[in-house]
DNA sequence: TAGATTGTTAATCGATTAACAATC
DNA sequence: TAGATTGTTAATCGATTAACAATC
């Protein structure tokens, strides 16, 4: 196959199989099969397939995938084979434990600059960042070339937030604030707030005191 | 309608419902439509009401839903009105985050244990909890009925403490761990790795050095 | 009564899975 | 050649949306 408009669901997928690749590549195993891969991220292994087939005959018949170059191609696929700069707005706990992750992230992918309207964080270090003042954001985006922001303010400065990135040229939004962000549509975000995760999984629970119509 | 089985999908938009009826609750707005509600969380108005009528019949017909009643019905729905205890496994930069969300959670859920591994962390104070070594776990989440567990470890460390939790009888997880766990099918896990939810919003940026077949 | 909005059925759309020819 | 495994089509399954009678 090639092109169509590739789902959501598909685009989440990529970075599991290319987590585990990764990891494969690391303990040197040079080829996986569908099946393989399916048994250990518990996917079914056509969907495996076919996710791939979207973007390219990667495999090959009778032997499976080449683990080196399907961690290239999915690379590729991602954006990640070239530096992607991330800004990260909000400087508490949360942002704090966020900057950890640039090694991680590893690849190309790097938070690069950490902002805070808080005037008495600004000028602190975060790691090897130093915490800049709001008005110097857009500046900083241009410069950078800074292609990500994650918000990780309280809730009601997030909207604020969110506008100042994208009046500044951001073009996508990991939003950890618990509320609905209000973008124009070419702004791709995703929702990453946990308390709506913990609370579905409370949904999940067996039941409890309460008595209830249907057990699980 | 009533029961059947529901979807997850529904299940995670119950929590987005819930905050934003709370939010109108606290600007005393005493009834909303789907219609409303569809336009606030962009979503179709449709779904709304499918997703509500699974649970019973909680509209009226003509007018919309009461505020106050359908948050009491959407938190007894996702056991959010009775006490709900979560241990977190970690105390480095992000569970230190995490733990100062109690106060979003608030409701009935509530982070009550914190246990690291790293012996000169044990002993020290995350906000108001003492962080307790690990061989305590199994003791306090019976004590404190604890049912849903955070995993804010290392990679290499979250399968073992996956172990640790669903032995000492957890019967959710929300893991922030970049790994698949294994699990037996009885406990709900839900993945909360930021960095896969990055390296996926790559994707959806505007076409970068590299030239590109398709656009969007 | 006229207007609004639910709950629900039917239609549509999309995603997952099964099956298999091609081929290594 | 026999066994394994891909890429892809067709079948299935599930989720979203449209439409509308019921009714406030």
């Amino acid at each position: 196959m090639k092109s169509d408009k590739i789902s959501e669901a598909v685009v989440r997928r990529l970075p599991v199989y290319l987590r585990f690749l990764n990891d494969l590549n690391r303990r040197e195993i040079a080829t996986v099969s569908s099946q393989e891969l399916g048994q250990r991220l518990d996917l079914n292994p056509a969907q495996i397939r076919k996710d791939l087939a979207y973007f390219g005959d990667f495999g090959r018949k009778g032997i499976g995938y080449d683990v080196p170059y399907l961690i290239e191609k999915i690379r590729h696929i991602l954006k990640l084979d070239q530096p992607i700069n991330v800004a990260l707005v909000g400087a508490g706990n949360l942002g704090h434990a966020l900057s950890n992750y640039n090694a991680y992230l590893k690849d190309t992918m790097k938070i690069t600059a950490v902002f805070d309207s808080y005037q008495p964080k600004v000028g602190t270090k975060i790691n090897t960042l130093t915490v800049q003042p709001m008005d110097e954001l857009a500046n900083t985006v241009r410069e950078q070339g800074i292609r990500i922001g994650i918000i990780t303010v309280p809730d009601q400065e997030a909207q604020n937030v969110a506008d100042i990135l994208i009046e500044s040229g951001i073009e996508a939004i990991l939003n950890f604030a618990p509320v609905i962000l209000k973008t124009p549509s070419e702004v791709r975000v995703h929702a990453a707030d946990f308390t709506t995760d913990l609370q579905s999984l409370a949904y999940y629970l067996h039941e409890g005191k309460e008595e209830e119509v249907d057990g699980q």
